[in-house]
DNA sequence: ATGCCTAACAGAGTTAGA
């Protein structure tokens, strides 16, 4: 049994207590983390080895940054930093590392902002770089299980928006970026909880502002992906909607799965 | 409820998130 975790925290610093949190309640075997916006020299190791964790981290200061955790039993590999062929190598948006048998990546793909944007771009061919690389290690039949979870800021379908109406024009659910999400599908990986939830919204963010999450205005963009082997084992998958609430909470909730 | 989001950087207000 392997337990995991992906969680936007929308600053590790910020976000500490909660996360601590979060291992003491749930104590999952691995997790990875979105929006660290964590510095190397500044990664809270010492805090997570307390809590009985070891971690990577691929951190840029201020934004973006990803990271990997697991209990110290579970060996971690040597990571690897940043994606072949994404936009801005400066940005910290990809890491991966091996773990229990699996090769784990954290992902947090850009933003876009806005679809007319500079950003909107780069963030195409962040999707385009990712494909790319997943497509390399599926067809690796000597790779490890692979998990990529994280942030990919797309909802893959308009069940995955809470008004498909209102986001006609914006970011996340366009064409050309569902079709790019569709292809690490294509390549090979299964989303864990649309699998085992095909109807339920399954929301993973809610704005932060004018009581989204209470008036469940989310979205489902945080997603967890399996190999095909490894989604056969798939146990359970959802969120703890408790970590969307209370003291200091991210604007993402932790998805949890397990295999 | 004279604010209606949060975090970083800076040390106020701007930028970014989605």
């Amino acid at each position: 049994m392997l337990s995991l975790v992906t969680w936007n925290v929308n600053s590790l610093k910020a976000r500490l207590p909660r996360v601590l949190e979060l291992l003491d309640e749930h104590g999952p075997d691995v997790v990875l983390l979105q929006e660290t916006k964590c510095a190397a020299d500044v990664f809270p190791h010492e805090q997570l080895d307390a809590a009985g964790y070891h971690a990577v981290e691929h951190g840029a200061g201020p934004w973006a940054g990803v990271a990997i955790a697991a209990r110290h039993e579970l060996a971690l590999g040597e990571p690897v930093r940043g994606l072949a062929g994404e936009p801005d190598s400066a940005e910290a948006r990809w890491l991966e590392v091996e773990v229990a048998g699996v090769r784990a990546i954290s992902v947090y793909v850009p933003n876009g902002r806005a679809p007319d944007s500079p950003s909107f771009a780069s963030k195409l061919a962040f999707l385009e770089a990712a494909g790319d690389r997943v497509a390399e290690l599926v067809f690796d039949t000597a790779a490890a299980a692979l998990v990529v979870a994280g942030d990919f800021n797309v909802a893959p379908t308009d069940r995955d928006v809470y008004d498909p109406e209102a986001f006609i024009g914006s970011t996340h659910v366009t064409d050309p970026e569902r079709a790019r999400l569709s292809t690490l599908l294509e390549a090979g990986l299964v989303d864990a909880y649309r699998t085992l939830h095909p109807k339920e919204p399954g929301f993973t963010w809610w704005d932060y502002r004018q009581g989204h999450f209470h008036r469940g205005m989310g979205m489902r963009i945080d997603l967890v992906l399996l190999d095909r082997a490894s989604a056969r084992d798939l146990v359970s998958c959802g969120i703890d909607r408790n970590y969307r609430k209370g003291p200091k909470p991210s604007d993402h909730a932790p998805l949890f799965a397990t295999l």
